[in-house]
RNA sequence: GGGGGCGUGGCGAAGCAGGUUAUCGCGCCGGCCUGUCAAGCCGGAGAUCGCGGGUUCAAGUCCCGUCGCUCCCGCCA
């Protein structure tokens, strides 16, 4: 196997090395004075007259190359580099590699936009995302996605394991079918459609096939002017939908199972990426301990705690919850059920008159989730529909889902953006989207 | 939709009671150095101070507009 150089390279005496397999950088320790291979970026230079340290980085970390004379390429170039690995505590790790040959794959050029070797918090959210291409290098910063990517397959490994069928559904839609505000519009040969804010209708189509359990992990799209480090236009929700169930508390007993196995996940296999950002995952026992409340008791809360009598649950009211959690029960966690039929859309679950089988999970001062019981029963949804003075016609689709017969159900939606953020402790949800769509960012 | 803050070399910042060649750190280029650890030392390049207008003998600095960024609120994942 050559994987790295052209069958129809000429035999040179470096052929040699040239034989060698690629090792990662990782796996180095394992081959201790044999002859290795390996690839990656070039993260550091120094230069020290007749003598150079290069900081080789791969996917899987960094180690110092000594070599011969100058580095005749700047950083960030792509090399490969054969050589014997050898163990001296000078060397950063403690590993390093005395390197033989040399071979430049990519010259980088010399006018890098951002630094990539240095901390990005002395970096602007702004030339962090305006440079994306570049930044995302930045070990710091690509280790967001390390973990993030782990918190999708622990997600969906947990959603299998409890039955659930991963779908994926259209992301155009025909009609405003929540309400004519937050969506994106579309061309669509001669005529417009919609981008989905969310896949809830379908997801409940899926109920009402059979399914009983299904989760999507897709994107979703709101149209809404908001500027805040909590909101993008485009972002990831881990969307779930179970048939059978009796009420929100339910799907809250579902999502603390959801975020044990994440968090209990993310403990074992992104130990490195939560050092990097200083950060922890909650106690998997503590998550069984998140206390769930009313929206009225949390009203409560929040006025006794922040000394002023409050009607709405505002991002300061949501940060005073989760303060009053973490010193009441040990976990920035707090469930809040119970929520105003005025709050929420037609299809909610009612309760009463007034409120509704439906919550929020606020974690670490921000909403990271919404969900509750649909309703599942014809003639009820015919009420909500008039309630709301929603009309018939545009929902025709959505009711055909309960005029033959669906089960009780509902189902909730995680925002991996917001989840990631809140993780690592980011300041701003852009820093947990690879390529983040705001108001006027669509590029790159 | 409402409100606040900020735009100064590639990056991060200082300068802003108006005044002569706009400063510092990192990075970059050249030189010295065989054990560096954000290497060190010497030298150098690089900025029409976001853009437009105004006030003034004089504007990076004051005023108005504009564009951009960022944060708070509303709404939401």
């Amino acid at each position: 196997m050559f994987p790295f150089w052209p069958r129809n390279r000429m035999k040179t005496c470096y052929d040699l090395w040239r034989s060698l397999v690629r090792t990662l950088i990782s796996e180095l320790k394992e081959h201790l004075g044999r002859q290795v291979s390996v690839c990656g970026w070039v993260h550091r230079i120094r230069e020290l007259g007749k003598i150079s340290f290069v900081l080789l980085r791969d996917r899987s970390g960094l180690i110092q190359l000594v070599l011969d004379g100058k580095a005749d390429f700047p950083v960030e170039s792509v090399i490969s580099a054969a050589g014997t690995v050898s163990e001296n505590e000078k060397a950063p790790g403690g590993l390093e590699i005395h390197v033989a040959e040399i071979e430049l794959m990519a010259r980088a050029a010399l006018d890098l936009p951002v630094p990539v070797n240095q901390d990005p918090d002395k970096l602007s959210l702004d030339a962090i995302l305006e440079h994306r291409i570049i930044s995302l290098r930045n070990p710091k910063i690509l280790s967001i996605f390390r973990l993030q990517s782990n918190i999708l397959k622990f997600f969906a490994t947990h959603m299998r394991s409890e039955g659930f069928t991963e779908i994926k559904t259209s992301k155009l839609i025909g009609t405003e079918t929540e309400g004519g505000t937050g969506l994106f519009s579309v061309d669509y040969f001669d005529s417009r459609v919609y981008l989905a804010q969310s896949p809830q209708f379908y997801k409940q189509a899926m109920i009402s096939s059979g399914l009983e359990r299904v989760f999507e992990i897709g994107h979703a799209y709101r149209a809404e002017k908001h500027e805040t480090p909590r909101h993008l236009n485009e972002y990831v929700s881990l969307d779930v939908e179970m048939a059978f169930i009796h009420s929100e508390q339910d799907l809250m007993d579902l999502e603390v199972r959801i975020l044990k196995t994440i968090f209990k996940g993310l403990a074992e296999e992104n130990r490195e990426e939560l050092e990097i950002w200083n950060a922890s995952v909650p106690g998997i026992d503590l998550v069984d301990q998140i206390p769930r409340m009313t929206h009225d008791r949390a009203r409560e809360i929040i006025s006794i705690e922040g000394g002023r009598k409050v009607y709405e649950i505002n991002p300061e009211g949501e940060r005073l919850l989760c303060d009053w959690a973490l010193r009441e029960h040990g976990i920035e966690a707090v469930f809040v059920y119970s929520f105003p039929r005025k709050k929420r859309p037609f299809y909610t679950y009612p309760l009463d008159q007034r409120s509704t089988m439906s919550f929020d999970c606020l974690f670490r001062g921000l909403e990271i989730t919404t969900g509750g019981r649909r309703i599942n029963e014809y003639s009820m949804l015919m009420d909500s529909i008039a309630r709301f003075s929603l009309s018939h016609e545009s929902l025709s689709d959505y009711i055909q889902i309960f005029k033959y017969g669906c089960p009780p159900h509902g189902g909730f939606a995680i925002g991996l953006e917001r989840l990631t953020q809140k993780i690592l402790s980011l300041a701003n949800v852009k820093e947990a989207s690879l390529f983040p769509r705001d108001r006027r960012r669509v590029r790159p």
